[in-house]
Formats: structure tokens, C-alpha cells, sequence
DNA sequence: CGGATGCTTCGGTTACGATCGAAGTATGAA
DNA sequence: TTCATACTTCGATCGTAACCGAAGCATCCG
């Protein structure tokens, strides 16, 4: 007994529910006040305080003060990749939520993990890079070719700026409610600013869901093509 | 808020001390009796089989009753995929136990982990397979070569046998010591076993700890050399 | 059968930590 | 300076869950 690392502690962290609830919030990866995590966890502010000074202790969130706000993010992407696996794995044990809320058909269709596109639209935008022969996926990991270098490229994305960065432009981050892999990395985030630069889709306010335009949508379909074949796993029960 | 599947849940079920205990005994792959993970875990036997039902509800553990034991294990090699990335997490935030207890040299030199070689020996061997073309490494995935393919049936594992199953050939598994790869997946669990039967090494009783025969560790760092330039890291104060 | 072993369930205690009200500190605005 | 906002710290309460002793099942053994 007592072998390796403590992973008691950071379980004890996320175990408990309103911690929970402000890490997820945080996922999306904007930074967040102390009063708008305690909303976020349902708590008052004294005590979403001393959650946060547990959670920081535990070098989960940092923190920057900036006048008399203080602005909470998740440490650093290793959370945001711990978080996003407990959260498959939740999944797959049907630890859901009590209630499905009326938020999870848009959850499940298109938002936020940590900074790139996750849900069905994530893993759809996964699945056609790979068709096209743009990522090649080899085992676990992937690898973008010269032929979706230069699409990517012509799209507006600085493949070679990204390149530079030590973030690994490339991984697969796996998905809780399709269970299957979506692209994260540089480029997953270089990506899902490259929609929002271009007024594809946006944020929604309190929740880490994507909303499309139509005009977007639209595009981003033609932009990231799915054979038919793969098209059966599309449907889903959404209303829940 | 009340966003996606609970976290919650798990890292409560992982946060309590005594269950995490309990999960890391069982990472070596090994079924334990409720009595066996109740000195694991520190506790009386009682308390532990109310800890065991909570974890086995969670769907953490997987049990099956075989005369008057009850047999425990990990449910699937994705709970000690999960405990494994939490570990890797928990060490690099220095969430290490208090005291390193005498064991800890010998675990970080070789150990078990779910069911592959990790530590020293398993970040070592990963090293020598790739930097012999044995293994390739793109991005986060691992893919064995067709020279890995002939030099380990060579030695007695069976690869073709080991691509007919579900379970992927080769996985990068985060070590929490070595804080770099080592080789999970079918073959990681295939090579680890080879080296059982050859009588190279062997488990121990209370451990995860693996020791190597001295033939057997002189055959282990002939077949998996590494070149000059990577052993910088090797040293390390052992006494702690 | 009786006795031993392995484990579960029950009941009651205890301790820890989550919670919030209230007071205290820091920053900014008027 | 004075007031307001943002947050922390203190103090006290309260609920939950971890814990163990004791009793209850189940299985095996002789």
C-alpha cells in the first residue's frame, strides 16, 4: 500500500460536487471570477473561496488578480485533458446527470472542450480530416499530411506558426457524449477560432455549447464532407 | 452548470483514501480477495466491504465469486487507464505521498502498471524500440514497423495473434516517475508477460514492484540498448 | 452434522469538511 | 474621504460518510 503518487487528493478535489461544477464551467478555458464560480457551483462566495484556495493549493486553477476581480483558469491544458477524460469515463459508466437538462441537445451537437470543438460536430470535423486524407491516423495519434497542411493553410490557418509553439498540434481528446475522438491540440484550437473569426458560430454565455449561424453551418458541412457510409451514427435521440 | 456527465461521482469514488488504496493494489491486473484489499487499504474488513460495493456500483471494479473468496478487479483496462493518467497528473502537480516509503526506489526502477512493464525499465525499453525503428512515434501514437514486427517475433510474441484482438496493439502510457512514455496496449502486456516466462523477472508478493533475475536484467538491457546520448536521465537519487 | 472461514449487514459513534453569517481586507469610484 | 464592490477569513453549525463491533449469511471442510 502507499505506492505512488496521491491520487486520493486530486479525487477528494474533483469528488466534490460544487468544485465540480466550477472546473467544468472552466473548461470552456475563459478565464472566470470567484463570484461567478461560486454561481457556478451553486455556493455562496465565502465558500466558493475557500473551494478555490483548495483548488489552486492543489494546482488545479491559477489564478491572476487584475484590480479587485480575480480571475480563475484552469492550471494549464493537462486539467482541462485530466478533466475531459474523467468526463469520458463517466460516461461510459453512465455516471450522467440526474436530469438531462434542456442545454444537452446543444452540448451534444456542438461546444466547448477546453479550447476546441467538441460533440458531434467535433468529432464529424475529425472523421472527414481523416477521410480526405488530411490527418493521418495512425494507433492512438495523429498527424496532419502536406496535402491537409496546404488546405488548412488556404482556409487561413498558420499551420507553420503553430508549428513553432511546443503544444503538439495534433492530439485526439476523447468525446463523452459521441465516445468517440475529436481533434484537439494547437490546431483543434487554431480551428475553432478560425469559425469564430469568421462569424461561423459563437460562444453562448452561461454554458460551454457552440451556437452555428445557418450561413456557418452551412459552410462548415461543405468544409468538412462526411462519406455516407459514415453518416449512420448521426442520429441520435435528442430529445432525451 | 450541471453540465455533461458527473465527475463528481468518480472523484469521490477515487478521492476517499482507503478505496484509493484500494485501486492502486489492484493495478498490477491481479483479482484480490476483499481481505487481501482491506489490509491494502488500511481498514478494517467490514468498512471495506462497504467501500468495494460503492466502487463496484461506480463501475469501477468488477467482482466474481469463486467458492467462499470474492474475487475483485479492475472492471476494464480503462479504469486503470484512468488511474494511471491520474497518477501521471497527481505527480506532476508533486502530489507525492508524505513519506516515500522503502519501496519507492524499486518502483521506480520497474513496475507493474495495469498489466505492462512501467518505471526506469519500461520508459527504457520504449526508448530502444523507437530509437531502433522497432516503434514509430507520431504525435501521441505509437505503431509498431515491420522491422518491430520481425525482431519481436523473433523473440517469442506472437504479433499477428495479438493484431486479431480488439485491444490495441500499442498505446503510450504517461509514467508518473519517469514522467515520459512507456508502452501500454497488447503489446506492452505481451512483452512484460514474455519476460515473466522467460524467468527474466517476476511480481512481488505486496508490490508493484517488479525484480529482474541479474541474468535476467543483463539479457533485458542487451535487447533493449540505449544509445549514449539518452542516458543522462538515468541517474537519479535513489535513497530519497 | 458442527465448526471454521470469508464476507455482508446493522447500529451507533465520530470526525471531517461543506456550508453560511458576519466581520475583515483590498481595490476602485465618487 | 467616503462609499461600494470583490473577495477572504473567522466562527459556528450541521450533515454525511467513514469507521468499527457485533451479529448474520454463505460456503467449505471434516
Amino acid at each position: 500500500m502507499k505506492e505512488g503518487p496521491d491520487i486520493a487528493q486530486i479525487g477528494a478535489l474533483i469528488g466534490d460536487p460544487a468544485r465540480a461544477n466550477m472546473l467544468t464551467a472552466l473548461m470552456d478555458g475563459r478565464a472566470l471570477t470567484a463570484t461567478e464560480l461560486a454561481e457556478a457551483g451553486g455556493i455562496t462566495l465565502q465558500t466558493a473561496s475557500t473551494h478555490l484556495s483548495k483548488l489552486e493549493a492543489g494546482g488545479l486553477l491559477a489564478q491572476r488578480k487584475q484590480g479587485r476581480h480575480r480571475y480563475f483558469t484552469l492550471a494549464d491544458d493537462g486539467v482541462g485533458k485530466l478533466l475531459e477524460s474523467i468526463m469520458g469515463f463517466a460516461a461510459t459508466r453512465g455516471h450522467l446527470r440526474h436530469r438531462p437538462g434542456p442545454k444537452e441537445p446543444a452540448l451534444r451537437k456542438a461546444r466547448i472542450c477546453y479550447d476546441h470543438l467538441a460533440g458531434d460536430y467535433g468529432v464529424r470535423m475529425l472523421d472527414s480530416l481523416i477521410s480526405t486524407g488530411a490527418i493521418s491516423a495512425v494507433g492512438d495519434g495523429l498527424n496532419l499530411t502536406e496535402r491537409g497542411e496546404t488546405q488548412l493553410t488556404s482556409i487561413g490557418i498558420d499551420v507553420t506558426g503553430l508549428r513553432s509553439t511546443r503544444r503538439p498540434l495534433c492530439r485526439s481528446c476523447l468525446d463523452w457524449s459521441e465516445r468517440r475522438a475529436h481533434l484537439a491540440g494547437s490546431l483543434g484550437k487554431a480551428l475553432l477560432s478560425n469559425f469564430f473569426d469568421k462569424g461561423w458560430a459563437r460562444r453562448t454565455e452561461n454554458s460551454r455549447s457552440i451556437l452555428f449561424t445557418s450561413e456557418g453551418e452551412r459552410r462548415f458541412l461543405a468544409l468538412f464532407p462526411v462519406e455516407a457510409g459514415a453518416m449512420n451514427k448521426e442520429q441520435e435521440s435528442v430529445d432525451a
